[in-house]
RNA sequence: GGGCGGUUAGCUCAGUUGGUUAGAGCGCCUGCCUUACAAGCAGGAGGUCGCAGGUUCGAGUCCUGCACUGCCCA
């Protein structure tokens, strides 16, 4: 391959080539660990999507972060494994599948469940892999060997056994509760998929005649159909206002019943009347109070929000308009005595928005607090570290609230809950395998229940299962805990908080691998059963108007869109760069624009470093894989001052880089690499060797050997961020014949203090103010870009003076300046001239400066520097900030104000020259 | 109702344990097609860091209150 690229850049074509090849090549897989390995592991697993689902940018925000720390890990030496899967995301796929049928004129109930989960696996086929094909694009750096699916039989049956245990260890129940019901999906769902929402709404009030009296006793409801399944009133025992019908009944308009009034907390004096209506099987708070009385539980609606047989003569009717009804029932009976505005927080299912129906039904739930325990110690006691910190107190709220889990769904798609029903006495067995006989009666007559589990119930094992369990294997020695988690807020307690939960109650007693834990640095932890040990949180994508995406909205922003047009590149950078720890980030195209042109900017870089290797020939060529592992840029050789300052600046950047990464702080990161490459690499130190590169003979051969080092070196600091150009340019500079498959299996920059030179750091600035200086004064002179122009310098520091008489023509070539003359006394006072504390310099030109602008520049500028001699003088003149504030900073301070008394000195003085009012 | 975050340049955002004269990108203004790059180069304008107090030698940074705004939980 000759050295060359092409002369536009365009993300399109390399990044689709690269994506190809790391998957064909199988670059990221990743062996199990034999016993004896000796090198640190690093292991995350990807945040399964919904089978379902399309890339959207929460995902590539979350998977540019993973991609970023596990590219770094790899080419640090980890064992790094990273493991993808996909999600069997009962509810969503069903609803999918659902819709298809829908189209054909077909029902799922028509079609009969194994049909229809035949033809649900039929689409998961032929659909199922395309959010995984867009993860390929962005250049996911995954195992992809090891792909898994959470409803694949290994899985499953870990499901089974999971649940199995649990049952055992008495950990599952089921019976008859109260549970958020979406009559939509006609299945039970958790609390956390009902999302709240204030919405308008009324409160009725209704009047309930007391029997044995003329008495009535009112209550406001904002569900009046409800009160066809009433089963008590309730007051409060220390509500005075009610004490005289303690005891007594009341009857239940419409249905003409008699229900008892109960005395109970339930009811709250100051809110409303004081009374309540009961309603046990359709209210959470009722249900328990139901409870506490032995109220019976009247089921007044069926499983899609209809009026049942329980509902008299409103049988049949949806829910909202039976309420219509039963409000114009009551009306006409002189029952509604009052009806109010009222903000209610409607709970609504988070897949469809259907409000949900708080309904009685048989479900299975897990006895949550004993897990809950140990996921509360191992956050508590550091075997896991959440960052960013202010989560784990989230995280530690929720756990200790938590309330047990129904974990069964009226369902097709999804792991049917082992467990079968007895047709003879009805006794449930739960087991493994399906039995033979029932446990209790031992009929052969079962019927597995026809209910599946959560979904989150499985994806809640996969740090484990996907590792082999419930086997023992040598995987889950080498790999679990997992290294890392690093996911968003939004699923903290749908999954996260659920893979702690089992993790530690599955996995207790486990054992890591003593050698790989210790090479990975992770010898101190005592607990070895936590799925992670460290999770890494971030923030929301939103849109430009900092607005949540949503479908509904229609503000969501394609990131496959974004990449056609800047490349993925550019929009990994955009997210890495906006993800400042614990914020939101607002997705901004602009920025993207910018982080293309960034890309652009390496591109055009290289193709003038390729040119020099073209033309210079021998002697370029970056250094052996060896030299490459070790500290510093091995192979350069600080030759000249800009060597001597890019390789220092080179240093603290890798350095910068490692702890900013180490920290999740990738906006530091990113940033840093731009800030390196462009405004140092590009703008100075390319500029200031090109003259040595157009030399002849070995100072060529050796500024160009430097370039090509210090260019490789680059390439692969700023690869775990951007992976295709870097891959592209990178495989470009070894002519088809490079040390490893890809850049991806390279070792990363560190840092090497012995490379920091903060001599050759300070005189490159003050060089770099000289020109700046130069450049100020040419444009503010107007002096046409060709013409080039003699200065005079004036630097009282010998030094200094030498310094720049040295890196002359690195003045004349960037400033555009011909003959440089040194004089001996300051030029402070000459109008047109520029100072700093180190040197004042000035153009030899015929035109006259602008005095009433150079005026007000300059008053701007003494202001300043007198308002810092001001604030300087104040604190040095502190005894007490002289006693304590540290040395160092006392010591700055004074130096800074030596140099701000120069410079007041400087301008004043050119101010006084100019004649400035 | 409880909890958490945000408020810094026209816009989008950085600014980790308090410590020089608060930064970047975009946009804007001026001038340049200077042989890597006009997706570029050079120069420039632009902020009393939401408001009011407090702690401190020193506050964008810590504390209190308020305002606006967003999110989570009930």
């Amino acid at each position: 391959m000759p050295q060359e690229l092409s002369k536009a850049y365009e993300p399109g074509a390399i990044e689709t080539r690269w994506a190809e090849y790391w998957v064909k090549e199988k670059l990221f897989s990743v062996a199990t660990p034999p016993a004896g390995e000796t090198r640190p592991v690093f292991t995350l697993l990807l945040p399964p999507p919904n089978v379902t689902g399309r890339l959207h940018m929460g995902h590539m925000l979350n998977q540019t972060q993973m991609d970023i720390v596990v590219r770094w890990h790899r080419m640090r030496g980890f064992i790094t494994l990273w493991l993808p899967g996909t999600d069997h995301a009962g509810i969503a796929t069903q609803m999918m599948v659902e819709k298809q049928l829908q189209s054909e004129g077909k029902k799922r109930r028509d079609m009969g469940r194994e049909a229809f989960i035949e033809r649900v696996w039929d689409w998961k086929r032929h659909y199922g892999g395309a959010i995984l094909d867009q993860m390929k694009r962005l250049g996911a750096s995954v195992d992809w060997d090891r792909e898994y699916f959470t409803m694949d039989e290994n899985l499953s049956h870990a499901v089974r056994e999971v649940f199995v245990q649990l049952y055992e260890q008495g950990l599952v129940y089921r019976g008859n509760y109260i549970v958020n019901w979406c009559p939509w999906h006609e299945t039970a769902i958790s609390d956390l998929e009902v999302k709240h929402e204030e919405v308008p709404g009324k409160l009725w009030e209704i009047r309930y005649p007391v029997i044995g009296t003329n008495e009535f006793i009112t209550v406001a409801t904002t569900r009046p159909e409800t009160m066809l399944g009433d089963t008590a009133i309730a007051v409060n025992p220390k509500d005075e206002r009610y004490v005289h019908l303690h005891g007594k009944k009341v009857l239940l308009p419409l249905m003409n019943r008699e229900i008892p009034i109960i005395t109970d907390e339930l009811a709250q004096p100051e809110f409303g009347t004081g009374a309540v209506k009961v309603t046990p099987a359709h209210d959470p708070n009722d249900f328990e109070a139901g409870k506490r009385h032995n109220l019976p539980q009247i089921n007044v609606m069926d499983g899609h929000a209809h009026m049942n047989e329980n509902a008299g003569r409103f049988q049949g009717l949806d829910r909202y308009e039976a309420r219509k009804r039963v409000l114009h029932d009551l009306t006409e009976h002189g029952f509604l005595v009052g009806e109010k505005d009222y903000t209610l927080a409607l709970g609504k299912c988070d897949r469809c928005g259907t409000v949900i129906e708080p309904r009685l039904s048989e479900q299975w739930f897990i006895k949550i607090k004993p897990l809950a325990e140990r996921a509360i110690e191992v956050v508590q006691n550091g075997a896991i570290t959440i960052v960013p910190e202010n989560f784990r107190q989230v995280y530690l709220n929720w756990m200790a609230n938590i309330h047990d889990w129904c974990v069964s769904r009226q369902l097709w798609w999804g792991h049917r809950i082992p467990a079968w029903t007895c047709t003879a006495c009805q006794h449930v067995t739960v087991a493994r395998e399906a039995p033979l006989t029932c446990d209790k009666c031992g009929s052969m007559e079962l019927e597995q229940v026809s209910d599946v589990l959560d979904t989150w119930f499985s994806s809640g094992l996969l740090p484990f299962t996907t590792l082999g369990w419930p086997e023992t294997t040598r995987d889950l020695d080498a790999f679990y805990p997992n290294t890392l988690m690093i996911t968003g807020f939004d699923i903290l307690f749908f999954w996260l908080a659920r893979m702690i939960m089992f993790g530690c109650h599955f996995m207790q007693g486990h054992r890591q691998d003593a050698t790989i834990k210790k090479a990975s640095g992770e010898a101190n932890r005592k607990d070895d059963s936590v799925p992670f040990r460290h999770v890494y949180i971030h923030a929301l994508v939103r849109d430009a108007e900092r607005q949540k995406m949503s479908k509904t909205k229609g503000n969501v922003i394609d990131p496959l869109e974004i990449i056609e047009r800047f490349g993925t590149d550019a929009t990994r950078f955009t997210l890495a760069a906006m993800a400042a720890p614990g914020t939101d980030i607002a997705f901004n195209e602009s920025r993207t624009e910018g982080y293309r042109a960034f890309a652009n900017k390496i591109w055009n870089a290289a193709r003038f470093m390729f040119m020099n290797v073209e033309r210079i020939g021998g002697g370029a060529g970056a250094p052996a894989r060896e030299l490459q592992n070790m500290p510093g840029i091995a192979g350069f050789t600080a030759i000249t001052l800009e060597d001597r300052w890019i390789l220092s600046r080179f240093n603290r950047v890798a350095a910068d880089v490692h702890d900013a990464l180490a920290a999740y702080r990738f906006h530091e990161a990113a940033n840093r690499i731009y800030d390196f490459f462009w405004g140092e690499f590009c703008d100075w130190y390319l500029e200031l060797i090109k003259p040595r590169l157009n030399m002849q003979g070995e100072a060529a051969k050796a500024a160009c050997a430097n370039l090509v080092n210090l260019f490789d070196a680059a390439l692969r600091l700023l690869h775990p961020v951007m992976p295709f150009i870097t891959e592209e340019i990178w495989q470009t500079m070894y002519e088809g014949n490079p040390p490893a498959k890809s850049i991806a299996l390279m070792p990363y920059p560190q840092a090497d203090v012995k490379q920091f030179d903060l001599g050759a750091e300070t005189e490159m600035s003050i060089l770099q103010d000289l020109i700046v200086s130069v450049r100020n004064l040419r444009a503010e002179l107007k002096v046409e870009p060709k013409v080039k122009v003699p200065v005079e310098i004036y630097a009282h520091e010998p030094e200094i003076r030498a310094m720049i008489d040295h890196n002359r023509a690195a003045l004349e070539r960037l400033a555009n300046v011909e003959k440089i003359t040194f004089v001996a006394g300051s030029l402070a006072k000459i109008a047109g001239a520029r100072s700093t504390a180190r040197f004042d310099v000035h153009i030899v030109y015929e035109r006259k400066i602008d005095v009433a602008a150079e005026c007000e520049r300059l008053k701007k500028e003494l202001d300043k520097i007198d308002k810092g001699i001001t604030s300087g003088q104040r604190q040095l003149g502190n005894q007490q900030f002289l006693a304590k504030a540290p040395a160092n900073v006392v010591e700055n301070l004074r130096k800074q104000q030596q140099e701000l008394a120069l410079l007041h000195e400087k301008t004043q003085s050119k101010l006084k020259e100019l004649g400035c009012r």
